[in-house]
Parts: structure tokens; C-alpha cells; sequence
DNA sequence: CGAGGGAAGTTACCACGGGTAAGAAACTGC
DNA sequence: GCAGTTTCTTACCCGTGGTAACTTCCCTCG
């Protein structure tokens, strides 16, 4: 009666694994940090010191995964944008400030910015939808409550709020993949093109 | 010395084939169009007639395919905005137009642009940029001379160009996936935005 | 006209990633 | 002590991108 020399399917020895979604997202991150926007569920699990099914059991799809990242991405691109802000009104500069806060948020998490946005298996576009919602429905109710405000018709929120979060992801993008484009200036020509229009003539709100 | 069930590798016995790059490609289209932008190199040979092979060497890897089709798309976006401006100087309207042409073009190849604009294999997202550049490329262009001639400050329109075609694609997945947004009102709300701002007055250039 | 060599294409294969099924050990309650 | 459940692992399947091996055609050259 030999022991096998390879171990059969099984429980381990050990105890209970403590091994939270939060946990496996965690995990997630640091190899996408460490070894780019394509890494594998199977190199997730083994950051996370577990198997495959685990990551299934507590998060998902690789779909999933990448949805709950889109989560924690924009809630941090949220705050940054929020410090930028700072309790200043809506002017043009503050504009400027908050485009620039999102586009340093992307360049400090490039890969998981990649990640997220980047390949899956079906859909992967509409998943990118998914993503930019995240970001569109705030922006969108914002708009829209400050257009009523204004007495502006308030029923292009949804169109702009799509159309600027095309426009700051394609930005990130570029800042991202160019050695030479600077977020700084990059968000003070956008603020400029957002805030005035093509034709706007500048002023100094 | 019995004949093999299943035939060897080797040359088939038909005359020499004849096709070209341009009838993978059609293939590709095709098999998109019908099955959808998960369409596989398999499914896109057996379209052609021919085997996988033939593929990579008339038109290259999968992410070549998805460049190659990305440039016969961006060429039919360029030809409905030619024809939708026909002439017409740069006014607020005409900007509606090339959106809206840019629009419906993206909705009548909803597969194509799903299947150029989605999932690769490596570094998905960098190489949708390489197809934004397409558009990016040419409208940069002409941002940068139409301000040089009204004596405004050209620099910006590497950011306008991204940041625009960011806006449209946003847009595109936007329209495609939801039943409500109507090309012509969304057009019309991203030329509001964009030719005068969010700050702007309505006016009627 | 026969042999040799490249050209052209097919079959078969590999690697790898997402996702799941089967199975073994550890807990739980009686 | 012992059945039943829980929890986790190993092992597997399948599809897809990409390539190697191999066979046949055809043209050229002696």
C-alpha cells in the first residue's frame, strides 16, 4: 500500500482558510501591479495563497473580478477627484483640478486601470460600459441637478456624462501609453475645450 | 497497407488558391456580422473556404485582423462624415452632422466595432488606442490648422483630437447598448457641448 | 522527359486561460 | 463513535491563439 505520489483531491490539513473577497481583490491588485493587466485567475489565487475555485467562490468570473476592481478604481479616482476639488465651487480651474486628479489616478494604477478597461472573455466593450457607469451616474445626476439650478435643460446630463467619461478615459489612455504628454497640461486643455467649447472665447471664471 | 481513416498533412489537390488579403477580410466581416464580436481566426478561415494558417499569412495575428478591419471602419466613418458635412463650412451643425454620421455608422457595424474596439490577447486596451489614432491622426490635424488660422493657440489639438474621439466612441458603446439614446438627439447634445461648453450660451452660428 | 527543389496549403499539435466536476479531509451534531 | 455537511483541492474539459510538421503541386533545369 503505496502512498500515492501525488495527492488526490481533498480537503488540506490545515484549518479553516480565512480568505475574504476582500482578501482575493487585495491579492488581485498586487499581481496586476506586479506583472501587468494580463494577469490570469490562476496567478491571482496564488498571490492570495488559495486555489482557482476559491476566487469563484468569493468573487466570480474573471468578469467579476474585474468589475469589483472597476469598483474600488473609481471610488479612489472619486477621492482623489474630491481632495482636488476641495469644497471650491464649479469654476473652470477646479474643472482642470478634477480632470487632473483622474488622470494622475489612472497613471498611478496603470495596469489596473488596463485591467479593467482591457480584455475579457465575451463582451469586453460593454463591460467597459460597466465600468464607465460607474463614473457616468454620478457625473450624470451632478450635471443634471446643476443645469435645473441654472435653468438649462437638464436632459443632456446623460449624453455628457457618457461623452466626458469617453473623453477622460481615451485621455488616460494616451497619458498612459505616451512618454511625452503631460497630465497636467493634457487636463488644463480639456477643462479649456470642456469648460468654453471649440469656439468659446476665453474668460476667467 | 491500408489507406489512413483521416488524411495526412499536405497539399490538397485543387489548383492553387486565390485568396487574397482583402477576401480574408471580407471572411472576417462577415463571420462577425453574423456570429457576433467573439468570432474566432477558426470561424473566420472557415469563412473564407480556407484554414487558419492562410490567415496569419495574408493578413497576420488576431490583434493585425482587429487593426486591419479597424482601418476599413474608420474609413467608412470618414467617407458618412464626408458626406454628411458635403461642403458645408465648420458651424455648429455640421459638427452635429459628422457626429451623427459617426454614430450611426459605429450602430450599423455594431459587431465590427465591438470586435475592433474589444478583446485581444495581450495589451487590449493599448491597441484600441492604435485605432482611435487612426481618427485621432486626421482630426488632429485639422484642429491644429483651423486654430492656427484663427490665431488661437494650436497646441491643444492632440488633446482636443483624444479626448474627442474618447467622446464618440463613449458614445458609440453607449448608443449600441441602450434601447433609449437616439443617434441624432445624442449628436446634437454632444455639438452643444462641444462648441460652446458647459458654460456657454446658446447661440446660432 | 525525368528529377529536384521550392511554394503552397493542410493536418495536427502545443500552451494557456477560463470555468467546473469530482473527490477527500475536516468539522458538526446526535 | 458515526453520518452528514462543509470546505477546499486536485484534476479535468473546452475553446482559442499560434505554430510545426508534412505532403503535394508545379516549375525549372539538366
Amino acid at each position: 500500500m503505496t502512498r500515492p505520489l501525488t495527492r488526490r483531491p481533498g480537503r488540506p490539513l490545515g484549518g479553516q482558510l480565512d480568505v475574504s473577497r476582500d482578501v482575493v481583490l487585495d491579492a488581485a491588485e498586487r499581481v496586476i501591479a506586479r506583472d501587468g493587466s494580463t494577469a490570469s485567475i490562476d496567478a491571482i489565487a496564488a498571490e492570495a495563497g488559495v486555489t482557482k475555485p476559491i476566487v469563484y467562490d468569493r468573487v466570480g468570473s474573471r468578469a467579476d473580478v474585474a468589475t469589483a476592481l472597476a469598483e474600488r478604481l473609481s471610488e479612489r479616482m472619486a477621492v482623489a477627484a474630491r481632495a482636488a476639488l476641495d469644497g471650491r465651487g464649479f469654476t473652470r480651474s477646479s474643472l482642470a483640478s478634477f480632470i487632473e486628479a483622474n488622470l494622475r489616478t489612472v497613471v498611478d494604477h496603470r495596469d489596473l486601470f488596463l485591467y479593467v478597461t482591457g480584455g475579457s472573455t465575451d463582451q469586453t466593450s460593454l463591460g467597459r460600459l460597466v465600468l464607465a457607469e460607474q463614473s457616468v451616474t454620478p457625473l450624470s445626476a451632478a450635471l443634471k441637478n446643476w443645469r435645473q439650478r441654472a435653468g438649462l435643460d437638464p436632459s443632456v446630463s446623460d449624453s455628457w456624462a457618457y461623452g466626458m467619461v469617453g473623453m477622460l478615459q481615451m485621455a488616460s489612455l494616451w497619458v498612459i501609453g505616451s512618454s511625452t504628454a503631460d497630465p497636467r497640461v493634457v487636463a488644463d486643455q480639456l477643462a479649456e475645450l470642456l469648460w468654453f467649447g471649440l469656439v468659446g472665447e476665453r474668460r476667467t471664471d
